[in-house]
RNA sequence: CGGCCGGUAGCGCAGCCUGGUAGCGCAUCAGACUGGGGGUCUGAGGGUCGCAGGUUCGAAUCCUGUCCGGCCGACCA
């Protein structure tokens, strides 16, 4: 159940079913209880900026500085303004809804760790400098943990006893702090960052294949949800180890890591003959792992299945990556179920990653135009930005209140600008920002009676009736 | 962690070489004119020039140290 993500406000609802009820006596505002979905930009903090700052070397670092999204505090380290507070939270959303619809369940793990728990894997050492190693006023060893096997495999082992409550998925979204020696790129490669992750315990390796296949399809799911082509790719397997491992890479050239995969990933709709995650998942996995993606790590051009004219090289995002990987963690920490016969047997684990707030960039470098970001409807931080081309005068305010209100009432996320601005910067702005749609209300076409509603990822230009505007947008 | 570059108003930058009243554009504030794609004019506010030490009558400028940031490499969701 996605109780967390509902407290955001993040998806229009005609009406909310979740709060606690207040104490009787307490008197509220009824705008108060039933939150406004929209937002007035004079009100809103937004802090947009019309040059590039310096030090954004890459479009969605720069777009991000410019829609007034981020904020950095400190080397890799990035405070999330309203409007990027808005689409982090829809993404997460989405990649919530995902996990839960393939059987996972969501707890919250916290973000400093013992150093005890990680000598139990032996990766207390292992991990190296990009762990961020803290002491506590005792002077006890912590850590700001960089992922969760071993607190996840600590939590699993403290109850489950036996296969009978086998398999479990579970799985948290939260910060993560990994000591990059050199961070860049804005959120897309910064030190702390929030990820999905989540780790799968099952009874055998039939079991964990089943689980790896599962969160296989859950990941082609969740990026295609937010209009990104995720491509699977044999992957090295680092530090978390392991046998079985694919990387999701979107492709940009703005990309990391070099990539090499057959031409027909590049127009092949994935989803198109998907399974449910009740049927058998092994022949969709076994097909969609069989058409050539590596990454440069595992790609050897001589031992390559592709001719050359068959094989796209190009630059890629990592935005998710899946292990399997059997018993290393439960082995050392000794994760151990009384088996079928009463026999004990070590659980076999795979772990499973989607980085949730470089996942906000990857969109952006993925969709994009000279004006500004270009959101795709499912992560926009708004639906509709209303743009009202003169402030002041009282026929342009008052339809713009009036579709304001009937949009709120709608459900429909949108932002206002009321401000007391020209025409070419408000323009600009909704550009930069990237709203899906953009209802101009002017004296000039009110002359007429009709507004002008703008589809940001088209330019398509549309004058037509209020009520036809609406309908539009509320449909 | 190695190499290179940088830190001057919220942002983008000049000034530094050759020491002598800290500047420009954008943004901000006030007012006026404007009003369909970052408009024009008038006026105003905003800086211990990253920090510390040194040289000097005098340091944004020269020297030393230090912190922070960017780029290139090696490493990573």
């Amino acid at each position: 159940m996605p109780a967390v993500g509902r407290r955001w406000g993040l998806r229009p609802r005609p009406r909310r079913t979740g709060f606690r009820p207040l104490p009787s006596r307490t008197k509220v505002r009824a705008s108060y209880v039933a939150r406004d979905p929209g937002m007035r930009l004079s009100a809103y903090f937004l802090p947009t900026l019309k040059e590039n700052p310096a030090e954004a070397q890459i479009v969605s670092h720069r777009l991000m500085l410019r829609a007034g999204m981020i904020r950095q505090t400190a080397a890799g380290i990035y405070a999330w303004l309203p409007l990027g507070f808005r689409v982090l939270k829809r993404v997460e959303q989405i990649v919530r809804e995902e996990q839960d619809a393939a059987g996972a369940q969501e707890l919250l793990m916290p973000t400093i760790q013992s150093a005890d728990l990680w000598r139990q894997s032996g990766r207390y050492d292992d991990y190296g400098k990009e762990m961020l190693r803290i002491t506590d006023r005792h002077d006890r060893e912590m850590l700001f943990g960089p992922t969760n096997e071993e607190m996840i495999t600590d939590i699993f082992k403290s109850y489950v006893k036996s296969y009978r409550d086998l398999p479990k998925n579970l799985y948290h979204i939260q910060w993560k702090f990994r000591d990059e020696v050199r961070p860049r790129f804005g959120v897309m490669r910064g030190r702390e960052f929030l990820m999905k992750d989540n780790y799968s315990f099952d009874i055998d390796a039939d079991g964990a294949k089943r689980s790896y296949q599962r969160m296989f399809l859950a990941y082609l799911r969740t990026f295609a949800r937010m209009g990104l082509k995720a491509i699977p790719m044999r992957a090295d397997t680092g530090p978390i180890g392991g046998d079985l491992s694919h990387e999701f890479i979107i492709l940009a050239d703005t990309g990391e890591s070099g990539v090499f995969c057959d031409r027909r990933w590049l127009d092949l709709d994935v989803l198109a003959a998907a399974p449910g995650y009740d049927e058998d998942l092994a022949p969709f996995f076994e097909r969609y792992t069989s058409i050539y993606a590596a990454t440069d790590e595992k790609h050897d051009p001589a031992t390559s299945p592709l001719a050359a004219s068959e094989l796209v090289s190009a630059r890629g995002i990592e935005v998710g990556h899946i292990f399997y990987f059997g018993t290393k963690y439960s082995g050392p920490m000794g994760a151990v179920v009384a088996g079928p016969n009463g026999e004990p047997v070590t659980v076999e684990m795979g772990s499973y990653g989607i980085g949730v707030s470089r996942l906000v960039a990857a969109i952006i470098e993925a969709s994009h135009d000279e004006a500004g970001i270009v959101w795709p409807d499912s992560v926009a931080p708004f639906r509709v930005g209303l743009v009202n081309l003169k402030s002041g005068d009282a026929e342009c305010d008052a339809v713009c209140e009036e579709l304001y209100g009937a949009l709120t009432r709608a459900g429909v996320d949108v932002l206002y600008d009321d401000r007391d601005e020209r025409a070419g910067v408000k323009f600009a702005d909704m550009d930069l920002i990237g709203l899906p749609w953009q209802l101009a209300v002017g004296p000039r076409g009110l002359k007429n009676g009709v507004v002008e509603l703008k589809r940001r990822a088209t330019g398509e230009r549309q004058e037509l009736s209020k009520d036809a505007a609406l309908a539009r947008l509320t449909g």
